[in-house]
RNA sequence: GGGUAGGUUCCCGAGUGGCCAAAGGGAGCAGACUGUAAAUCUGCCGUCACAGACUUCGAUGGUUCGAAUCCAUCCCUGCCCA
């Protein structure tokens, strides 16, 4: 029988952090983040990480693990957050997922084809470049037909990040990614019990608006010019400053824009992701929705959440073919 | 009061007689997503009974087979002179 994992997700904003400790004391669970950019020191503000009292109330986990000056990606996501699951798994304790990075979720969930074969980096770094020449995209794509059709006819030749993964996957493992397909799809170890917390979209838009503004008074400028200053490069595809609420106050901090400017673009880049996040998890079908306009107040949600999930790990405890 | 530059679809901004529902960008909306994912990419974007029709380019009137584009008057805005 497969041990249950939770997950809590959702937009930005939607308030799993809060939410996630309250279970976590009923639950007798530890949390492991799920978020791409609060696995960085560092970036505390601008992520808005759980706060040292936040943490104290429930055991964190994939939270700080990473420098900034690196780049973390996915596979090294799974590969740690999975020794994290099993070691709390180990102790008696119930593992739950917080966080909105819907691909962190599923390369825990599924049986992504990500550890295999490492990223190869001189390759890659060939075809980047081919890709920035002029029709490079498209001979890159036409490439991508030649060795592998079933992706190229997937990808569209603008897509070039996928469309270079794809070569690069063919290239370094001698099988066209979309013959790996079956295998992507399995099941992980684990069963998800997936949650999601949501609000309308006004509200969200409002929550994340004022949250921005709270971020800038809690110091987001002077947060950003520590991490430059300790030499986390500002530009770099990839990795920590393309994180929203850093990039944008980079630009202002080399007069690219004016304050002001940066603020508002983060509250826009922030509901546009917030509305990808959305549109991610809305189209997972295990998501269990949780609106906070359905409910009184958040110890209401609290409590019809913790209802369900205890009445589904019972089901879920006698189910003989769980 | 005089001069001057202008008023274009949600915004910015092309367009100077037909090829214009009107370039391009932004915003917005929708979608995708398998080792950069808070990233990246795609589609839609005047209205409708949508292979067509209808209403738009400050307002009104005019010239013309035909106008966002030409003319007249008016309204408004920026700048300069008084």
């Amino acid at each position: 029988m497969k041990p249950t994992v939770l997950a809590l997700v959702g937009p930005t904003g939607a308030g799993k952090t809060r939410t996630a400790i309250a279970l976590c004391d009923a639950l007798g669970a530890e949390i492991v983040s799920m978020d791409s950019m609060q696995i960085y020191r560092g970036m505390d503000i601008g992520t808005a990480k759980p706060t040292p009292q936040e943490r104290a109330q429930a055991v964190h986990h994939m939270i700080d693990v990473a420098d900034p000056r690196e780049i973390f990606t996915v596979s090294m996501y799974r590969d740690m957050a999975a020794g994290v699951i099993d070691g709390i798994l180990t102790r008696g304790r119930l593992p739950i997922l917080v966080g909105g990075t819907g691909l962190y979720l599923n390369a825990l969930s599924y049986e992504m084809n990500l550890g295999e074969d490492g990223a190869n980096r001189a390759l890659r770094e060939e075809l980047n470049a081919i890709a920035k020449e002029p029709g490079g995209p498209q001979r890159l794509h036409e490439r991508l037909q030649s060795v592998d059709p079933e992706s190229a006819a997937r990808l569209h030749p603008n897509d070039v990040r996928r469309v270079v993964r794809a070569i690069e996957v063919y290239e370094t493992t001698g099988r066209p990614m979309s013959s790996m397909d079956g295998d992507m799809r399995r099941e992980g170890p684990y069963r998800m019990l997936v949650y999601g917390l949501s609000l309308p979209r006004e509200q969200m838009y409002a929550r994340i608006n004022a949250r921005v503004d709270r971020m800038m008074a809690d110091g987001l400028v002077d947060e950003v010019k520590a991490l430059l200053a300790q030499g986390v490069e500002p530009r770099r595809e990839g990795g920590a400053m393309q994180a929203i609420g850093y990039k944008e106050i980079v630009a202002a901090l080399r007069g690219e824009t004016d304050m002001d400017t940066a603020v508002s673009l983060i509250k826009q880049s922030s509901r546009r992701y917030a509305k990808r996040q959305w549109t991610w998890f809305r189209h997972d079908p295990r998501v269990q929705w949780f609106d906070f306009t359905q409910f009184a107040d958040e110890q209401a949600l609290q409590a019809a959440l913790l209802a369900r999930i205890r009445t589904e790990m019972a089901q879920h405890a006698t189910d003989p073919a769980g």
